[in-house]
DNA sequence: TTGAAAGCGCTAACAC
DNA sequence: GTGTTAGCGCTTTCAA
C-alpha cells in the first residue's frame, strides 16, 4: 500500500494486462474506450506514475535537455538561458545545465555528455561550432541546437541578425551627424575568442549609406567586459583624430567606454556619443542607447526546435525570432553640430 | 562492434561472469586482483560505460541534483547558482534547474519533483521553508538543502549571517557620524514576500552601540528591485526629519535609492550616504559601498552538504561559509559634519 | 572469490 | 482489442 505502485499493480486492479496499461499511458496502440477509462481510473486511484527509469531503459530516452552556457555572469546569456528554462519547463523535459567559464570546460562537458547518456538533446549558447566537430568527429550523438553561433551542418541554429543590429546603432549615430564613428566589436564566442563578421558588416553598411569613409583604425575588437570597453575606448579617444561616436558590441563594453569618456573629462552625449548592445537591465539605469535582442525568445525557440526534432512533432514549425530593435536613451545626446566640441 | 558495449560484452571478453564485472565497477564486493585487472583492461578496450538507465532502474538513483532558484535575473541568486553548478560539475551528479518567477511556480516545481523521480536531492535558494512543508506534508521525498532561507528541521540549511552583514553597514554609517540612519529592508523570500529578522537586528545593534535612538519610521521594507529602492528612498527623504544615511538590503535597491537622491537634487556621499548589499558587479561601477556575501561558496557548500547526505561520505564535513564583508567605495562620502548640509 | 539467476518497471512485438 | 512474453543493462542475492 505504501509502496509505489507499478504498472503491474495497475493491470491487476483494472483486470487487464500490463500491455494494455502501457498502451493507454503511451497512446501507442488501440484500446477500447471502456477499458481505457477503467485503466485511467485505477491509475488515478493508485496515484500511479510510470517510472522514468524503467521507461528510459527500454526507450533509451532520458527526457532531459542539456544547456551549455558560457559565463553565467553575462546577462545576455542568462536571458537566453531563461528562455530555455521556460520552454523546457513547459514541456516534458527537464533541463540540465553545464557552465563554461574556462575554454577547456566546453570540450570537457561536450565529451562527458557524448558518453554519459544524460541528455536527449543539447542547446549550446554562443559557443563556436568548431567545438562540436572537435568533440564529436563522427557527428553529434544527439540533436544539437546552437543559439547565436555558427555551427556545423549537422546542427540547427537559432541566430539573430547582428548585421541589422549594428546597422541600426551606426545609422542612428550617423543620423545624429557624427562623421567619425568607431566600432568597438567583441568576439562572438567569449570562450574561444572567435570573431563574427555580421556586426562589422552592419557598421560598414551604415557608414557607406551615410557617405562616411571607413577608417580601419576605428574598428577594434575588445574583450566582452567593462574593462575591455574601457581600454578600447581609451585607445580610440587618444587617437590624433578621435571618433565622436562609439558603437559598442555589448552594453558592458559601452559602460566601460562611458567610464573612459568621463575619465578624460569629456561629456557623454555631448562630446562623445555611445551606443551599447543587448539592452541589459543596467542600460536603462545608465541611460544607454542600445540595441535590444530577443534573447528570451531565442532561448525558447531553440528548445521548441530541439523538441520538434526529438519528438518529430508536426505543426510546431520553428517560429522566427523577432529582429533587433534600437532603444534610444540619453547616451547619444542630440543631433551634433560641429561648433559643439569644446 | 559499433553497438555500445554492455556489461555482458565485458564479461564475455574477460572470461568472467557479469556479477564480477559489476563488482569491479562498483567496488561492492571482493575481487581477486588479477581478475580485477583483466576486467578493467577489457572495460578500457571496449570503452565500456555502465548505462545510467540500467543502474538507475535497480539502484533507484538518478545521479542528478536539482536546484530551485528564484529570479534568474537577480545577480545574487545567480552567483549562488554558479557555485552550485561548479560543485555539481566537479561531482558525479548533473544539475537540473527549475526557475521560479511567479509564486505558484515554486509549489508546482516542488510537487513535480516530488513524484517525478528526477533528482536525488535538491538545493533550494532563498525560498521560504514553509513551501517545503506545504509541498511535502509527509516530509521531503529526498534530501533538501536550503541556501539563505529558513527551513524545516527535515532539511539542511546553508545560511549567511545577515545580522553581521547589516551591522557592518550600519556601523560604518554611524562611524561616519550619521545620526539619522534609515534601513531599507527587503523580503527575504522575493517570491512569498516573507521577511527575516536578521538584518534588522544587525541594524538595531549598530544603532544602539552608537547611541542612536531607533525610529520605527526609518525602517521600511521595499521590493527587491531598483524601483523598490527608489520609492522607499523617496518616502524616507520626504520625511519631516529625513535620514542622512540609507542602509539598503540589496544593491539593486541602493541603486534605486541613489536615483531618488539625485532626483531631489541631493548629492550622493555628501547630503546622503548609501550602502548596498551583495556587491553585485554594478556596485563597483556605481561606486557603491556595500556588503559582500560569500554567494559562490554558499552554493558550493550546499552541494557538498547534499552529496555527503546522499553518498554518506565521511571526512567531507560541511565547511562553514565565510562571513559577510564590508566593501567601502564612494557612496558614503567622508566623515559627516553637521555644517555640511546645504 | 566467483558465476548464474532473479528481478528493477517498462515498452514493444507477437499471438490470439 | 487485448494478454503474454521477451528483453532493455544493471545490481544483488545465492550457491558453489
Amino acid at each position: 500500500m505504501n509502496e509505489k505502485a507499478t504498472i503491474r499493480d495497475v493491470a491487476r486492479e483494472a483486470g487487464v494486462g500490463i500491455g494494455t496499461v502501457s498502451r493507454v499511458l503511451t497512446g501507442s496502440g488501440p484500446v477500447a474506450p471502456a477499458t481505457r477509462r477503467r485503466v485511467l481510473e485505477v491509475v488515478d486511484r493508485l496515484r500511479f506514475r510510470p517510472s522514468l527509469a524503467g521507461r528510459r531503459l527500454v526507450t533509451g530516452r532520458t527526457m532531459t535537455l542539456g544547456a551549455l552556457v558560457p559565463f553565467f555572469t553575462k546577462h545576455y546569456y542568462l536571458e537566453i538561458l531563461r528562455g530555455i528554462e521556460q520552454a523546457a519547463s513547459a514541456s516534458d523535459y527537464s533541463l540540465a545545465i553545464y557552465n563554461v567559464e574556462r575554454p577547456e570546460q566546453a570540450l570537457i562537458h561536450l565529451e562527458f555528455l557524448g558518453r554519459a547518456q544524460r541528455v536527449d538533446g543539447l542547446v549550446i549558447i554562443a559557443l563556436s561550432g568548431g567545438l562540436i566537430s572537435e568533440a564529436y568527429p563522427a557527428g553529434p550523438p544527439f540533436p544539437i541546437v546552437c543559439v547565436d553561433a555558427e555551427c556545423p551542418d549537422a546542427c540547427a541554429s537559432i541566430s539573430v541578425d547582428h548585421e541589422t543590429g549594428m546597422y541600426l546603432a551606426a545609422r542612428h549615430l550617423a543620423g545624429l551627424c557624427h562623421r567619425v564613428i568607431a566600432l568597438i566589436d567583441r568576439p562572438q564566442d567569449p570562450v574561444s575568442g572567435e570573431l563574427s563578421q555580421a556586426r562589422r558588416d552592419g557598421y560598414r553598411k551604415a557608414c557607406e549609406e551615410a557617405n562616411i569613409q571607413i577608417r580601419e583604425d576605428l574598428i577594434i575588437v575588445s574583450e566582452y567586459s567593462e574593462e575591455g570597453g574601457y581600454e578600447a575606448a581609451g585607445t580610440l579617444l587618444d587617437l590624433p583624430d578621435p571618433p565622436t561616436a562609439l558603437a559598442c558590441a555589448s552594453d558592458l563594453q559601452a559602460i566601460g567606454a562611458i567610464r573612459a569618456v568621463r575619465a578624460r573629462g569629456l561629456e557623454l552625449g555631448f562630446d562623445v556619443a555611445i551606443t551599447g548592445y543587448h539592452d541589459v537591465d543596467l542600460a536603462q539605469y545608465v541611460g544607454l542607447t542600445t540595441v535590444r535582442l530577443p534573447a528570451l525568445q531565442m532561448g525558447m525557440t531553440a528548445v521548441f526546435d530541439l523538441i520538434v526534432r526529438l519528438d518529430g512533432l508536426e505543426g510546431a514549425e520553428t517560429r522566427a525570432t523577432p529582429p533587433p530593435e534600437l532603444i534610444v536613451r540619453e547616451s547619444c545626446g542630440e543631433v551634433r553640430n560641429n561648433s559643439r566640441r569644446r
